[in-house]
DNA sequence: TTTTATCATCGTAATATTGCAATAATACAA
DNA sequence: TTGTATTATTGCAATATTACGATGATAAAA
């Protein structure tokens, strides 16, 4: 036990879970924030604005980097994060579906 | 270590990992879209319609109802639950929000 | 090449989550 | 009250997540 059995769910249901497990962490919602408030992208700076530490963001970018959330390109030393305002977009519309599919009526 | 450090967050930010959190599980996904798919509200045919033992269920059903997504009523012996509609339209907007005012210009 | 800066990975400790069996609590029926 | 059905709670084992120090990898600068 322990571990959540994926496995009795439907491909669309794992989907939404998995999404919503991205936004699931504060670290994640503030670092997806931050990065798309600048103009011009962005490195470790996250590490001085969120407070936790380097291994930490990096780990958090990792999930967000593996739901496909981020474009990362090297500029010099340091990597500039972007967003993937498709991929973005392309959950909140998967959000959107599952909700108005839901908000059926009941009682 | 180990626990999240939600003292670092804006109150904003962490009632978006919040409200992510209630859908970052299939089964609560699932369980949702089972509610709201019957006319009439149910009880524990979740039991049956997930395939998880009953405790697994009514712990996961605590989760939801925690959020605030729950009303639930009794019906003879059973519970009939019961998504709350306006909690959850409320949740669809506040996770709108986020995405529209995260969806700036980056690169 | 050596140094420095930036970021990723590894290892590990602390905590949270998931799942279930056993049991308690609740509501109705007999 | 006793029995039955339904749901909640408790206790516990397995696994996942979060966080960080130490270390490794990479790229530019000296």
């Amino acid at each position: 036990m322990g571990a959540s059995k994926i496995e009795i769910y439907s491909k669309e249901i794992n989907e939404i879970a998995a999404i919503a497990k991205v936004f699931a962490h504060p670290a994640r919602v503030a670092i997806l924030q931050y990065i798309s408030r600048q103009d011009a992208c962005i490195c470790n700076d996250l590490v001085d604005e969120i407070g936790l530490a380097q291994p930490t963001i990096s780990q958090h970018l990792k999930v967000i980097n593996d739901a496909g959330l981020l474009k990362g390109s090297y500029e010099g030393k340091s990597i500039c994060y972007c967003l993937d305002i498709d991929k973005f977009q392309e959950f909140q519309s998967q959000f959107n579906t599952y909700f108005n599919q839901t908000k059926m009526n009941c009682c």
